[in-house]
RNA sequence: GCCCGGGUGGCGGAAUGGCAGACGCGGCGGAUUCAAAAUCCGCUGUCCGAAAGGGCGUGUGGGUUCGAAUCCCACCCCGGGCACCA
């Protein structure tokens, strides 16, 4: 089909922008409360705003917008609202720098990431916009603190926290990666210090037990089954021993905890953590002196050093002076300090069985202490400390049982002993909330001398950073020179008092913005259970991988929390029903490569190649789960595609006069069910996130309408007509612009409003198709065959091939017959 | 170390027990053009062969099966997560 000057040349730079304005202005995609549709909530993760969109970004809102748009011709009222996690550090870092006020900068940020995502062609109901930053969210989101805090579920306490030189920030657990500040790859220090708490650890057990309920990638489950690291064991006594070896009676026993009860006959030595509170009461004076270097030894090392010699035989610890008894042989045994035993985790002390446990072989190792086995290890064990299955030996009344009758055995002797009992351990620690930073939710409290900790009443939320600040580069934040903020009278007695100057982490602002979303306006509420309703949980959440532990954890957090609080409805414990995690893309490596997408932004792209040429391009590149290297992205082929499309589409031209009416062809008939086949295979393809070969089902199809077309015969006009206005509606979704342009053009409809086209069952079926014949499961010929050939007539047919015939000698020994696909002649 | 993914042409990838390499990129050739761009059409895993045709081929080695990229076992490599959690 010759290019002519008859047909309009695709220009998206001229469409692009007209269709962006016509969803806005026709309120397309807003959605009321009440909308009498099925409902589906669609949310891609609210983003930072860091100015224009990356590709990153493009990549995650293409992918929710198809769906939006796809749920949308399907007859459902779509929930598709966006919002910005517009509070932290690099505004606050930028206000530093320039003077800006960072609310001044983080809004100007927004207004660029909006812009961008209205011309990638992402459509939402921007009436329900949310903004971390914004008062009115300010409020509810300091409301729920204060919730939290009435209930017990926000508190205040002095803790070990990890600290970042240069965030000038405590930082919760999940942010410190290695050692290093996942933000600023500082190394973190050790402080103690008064902050604030949320008790995520009250909700462990339901959030590990509802992990199963979720549909969400296998990954992402275990990675949060694995943080919340559920162990069962068995916490008791180890009494403390007296001058003669003999269990001390007016000395409280040192607690411990152990998964592995059964291996208690090899507990030959114990060790409590550097950090326990009963170190001093249990040192001898002989060696409080190595004792008390040793502690501040380890109070000095950064959390990285602590690391750089885990899993090394390096165990470092010093001996108290002091010795326990073991419950289980009776004997004493020595009381040691060592860095690898946790103040965090259990009762901050152990048993030791070096034995069963390598860590505790590597200490006894290299401190010269005895080493009993329980467990017999199999004859060809070559290792040290033996872990795994085994009967028990040198272990009394335990011997000859396999490890779990054991451990079942020894848990309850030390119950009915009265030293212990079973007890569940959790690694998930409570959330740290507290930042010393400015730009950020600030917590809602007031201290006085005369009432305490009070918190500030509700009708005088939010509390909000005063504008007139003063930014210093001494990493501090400046709420704390600001004497208006700081100076408040107590609302309870009415004392000088003081605020809180610590924010809250960002984190908490994305726990609940998904609620807000069903009910925005609402100035006496953060939400309702009427909203909650309405539209939760999320059908289809979509989002990095980055925040498989953090932010969906806290989400899931926040969730039951208000459920329990009844803030929200009671039986709403999951906010995410289906999770959807987008590969990363990766960028900067060595590769060269000539495409387009070296040197050009996403605005670059839409600007030279169009909005659909983008989206298309980042849909047909790699399976939406996998990560991808922006090197690869290709855009050339996406946009010469369009083109093909826009001339197969526009008013016809240069073959009309070719255009047949009247009966249909066997070319007419095969080009009909290869649109209804079109029709099946797209609509698989978008539900089970199959968009690369979705794109590649468009490609396939235009190429054979383009063969249709340019056939001596000529097309059948409403057979091309009807190809063209399907595969038009099947691309709206991936490609919003030109489709809609195109379909306004032949039928005046809006593609968008249209419904979903639905596949003829009648119309799947073709009557030929290609029956391979093997020879020893080689192909050796093809065969035409009738669709309900009979296995009889089919292996007759391949009998018949005298191309496989060659391959034979003779009869084959035996046929193996899959009419009408297949058939294997064995020789 | 443990737990997940993954390894297929020059490149991104397709095929989840039945025609390996769909679709796109890149490359080659043709049509159109004064010429070029754009466009349209065709070829493009590899080896042998003039061709017809055939051999080989999905990280490596074994196995199951009439038939394996796909299932099983062992190993190698790459990516991610966890990692002194008792």
């Amino acid at each position: 089909m010759p290019e002519s000057d008859e047909i309009e040349r695709y220009s998206p730079n001229k469409i692009e922008p007209v269709w962006q304005q016509r969803w806005l202005d026709d309120r397309t995609y807003e959605i009321d409360n009440d909308d009498p549709r099925p409902k589906r909530y669609v949310l891609s993760m609210y983003p930072y705003p860091s100015g224009p969109a990356h590709i990153g970004h493009v990549r995650n809102y293409t992918f929710g917008d198809l769906l939006v748009r796809y749920h949308t011709m399907n007859g459902r009222g779509v929930l598709s609202p966006i919002g910005f996690d517009s509070f932290g550090l690099p505004a606050e870092n930028a206000a530093i720098k320039s003077g800006e006020h960072p609310r001044t900068f983080t809004d100007a940020r927004i207004e660029e990431l909006s812009s961008s995502l209205r011309q990638i062609g992402a459509v939402y109901d921007w009436r329900r916009t949310v903004k971390s930053h914004d008062p009115s969210y300010i409020k509810w989101t300091q409301w729920i603190f204060k919730r939290f805090w009435e209930a017990g579920l926000a508190y205040r306490a002095q803790a070990p926290v990890n600290w970042c030189p240069g965030c000038q920030t405590v930082l919760a657990n999940e942010q410190v990666v290695d050692g290093l500040c996942d933000r600023s790859g500082d190394v973190v220090e050790r402080r103690d210090m008064e902050q604030w708490f949320y008790k995520i650890t009250d909700y462990a057990q339901e959030l590990l037990d509802e992990i199963e309920t979720l549909d969400w990638p296998a990954r992402v489950k275990v990675m949060q089954r694995n943080w919340i690291g559920r162990s069962q064991g068995v916490e008791f006594g180890l009494p403390i021993a007296d001058a003669d070896g003999e269990a001390a009676t007016n000395t409280e026993p040192l607690a411990v905890y152990t998964t592995r009860p059964d291996t208690g006959f090899g507990m030959t030595f114990a060790v409590m953590s550097p950090e326990h509170p009963r170190v001093n009461e249990l040192t001898t004076e002989a060696q409080a002196a190595v004792v008390t270097t040793f502690q501040a030894e380890v109070r000095e090392m950064s959390e990285i050093d602590r690391l750089s010699v885990s899993g090394t035989a390096d165990k470092r610890g010093v001996f108290t002076g002091s010795h326990v008894v073991n419950p289980f042989t009776g004997r004493s045994i020595p009381l040691y300090l060592a860095d690898y035993v946790l103040i965090t985790y259990g009762t901050g002390a152990i048993m030791a069985v070096p034995g069963q446990d390598q860590r505790d072989w590597d200490f006894a190792t290299a401190h010269g202490i005895e080493i009993v086995r329980t467990v017999q290890p199999p004859a060809d064990f070559d290792g040290e400390a033996y872990v795994g299955e085994g009967v028990a030996i040198n272990s009394d009344w335990l011997d000859g049982l396999g490890v779990d009758e054991a451990k079942k055995k020894a848990a309850d002797w030390l119950v009915d002993q009265s030293l212990g009992e079973g007890k569940i351990n959790f690694r998930l620690r409570d959330w740290l909330l507290s930042r010393q930073r400015f730009w950020g939710c600030p917590i809602p409290i007031i201290y006085c001398d005369e009432c305490g900790i009070v918190a500030v009443p509700d009708e005088d939320l939010p509390v909000v950073a005063p504008d007139d600040l003063e930014f210093r580069p001494t990493g501090e934040s400046p709420l704390n020179y600001h004497q208006g903020f700081l100076n408040v009278s107590c609302p309870v007695c009415g004392a000088d008092a003081r605020r809180e100057t610590d924010t809250m982490d960002t984190f908490v602002d994305s726990a609940w913005y998904f609620l807000r979303f069903t009910d925005p306006w609402n100035d006496d509420a953060p939400f309702t259970h009427k909203s909650v309703e309405e539209f939760l949980p999320v059908d289809q959440y979509i989002g990095g991988v980055e925040h498989a532990i953090l932010h969906l954890l806290y989400a899931r957090f926040f969730t039951k929390s208000l459920a329990d609080l009844g803030v929200a409805p009671k039986n709403f414990r999951e906010p995410f029903r289906k999770l959807f995690t987008q590969g990363m893309v990766r960028k900067g490596g060595v590769k060269m490569s000539k495409s387009v997408g070296n040197t050009e932004s996403p605005e670059a792209i839409v600007a030279n190649h169009g909005a659909d040429a983008l989206r298309l391009a980042i849909l047909q590149l790699k399976p939406p789960a996998e990560d991808v290297d922006w090197e690869d992205f290709q855009i050339d082929g996406c946009e010469r595609f369009l083109n093909r499309v826009w001339r197969l589409a526009s008013v016809q031209t240069d073959f009309v006069k070719n255009v047949r009416a009247g009966e249909l062809s066997a070319q007419d008939v095969a080009i009909e069910s290869a649109t209804h086949v079109l029709i099946d295979r797209v609509t698989n393809e978008y539900e089970r996130w199959a968009y690369n070969t979705a794109v590649a089902g468009f490609m396939e199809f235009t190429n054979s309408l383009y063969k249709y077309v340019q056939t001596s015969e000529g097309p059948h006009g409403p057979t091309l007509d009807f190809a063209v206005d399907t595969l038009l509606a099947l691309m709206a979704p991936a490609v919003p612009h030109i489709t809609a342009e195109l379909v306004e053009r032949r039928t005046g409809a809006n593609v968008h409003l249209n419904s979903w086209p639905v596949a003829d069952p009648a119309k799947l079926v073709v009557d030929k198709v290609t029956m391979i014949v093997q020879v020893n499961g080689k192909v050796r010929d093809r065969l035409e065959v009738a669709a309900d050939i009979t296995p009889e007539a089919a292996e007759a047919a391949a009998l018949g091939s005298a191309a496989a015939q060659k391959y034979l000698d003779g009869a084959p020994k035996k046929v193996i017959v899959r009419a009408p696909k297949l058939v294997n002649l064995v020789a």
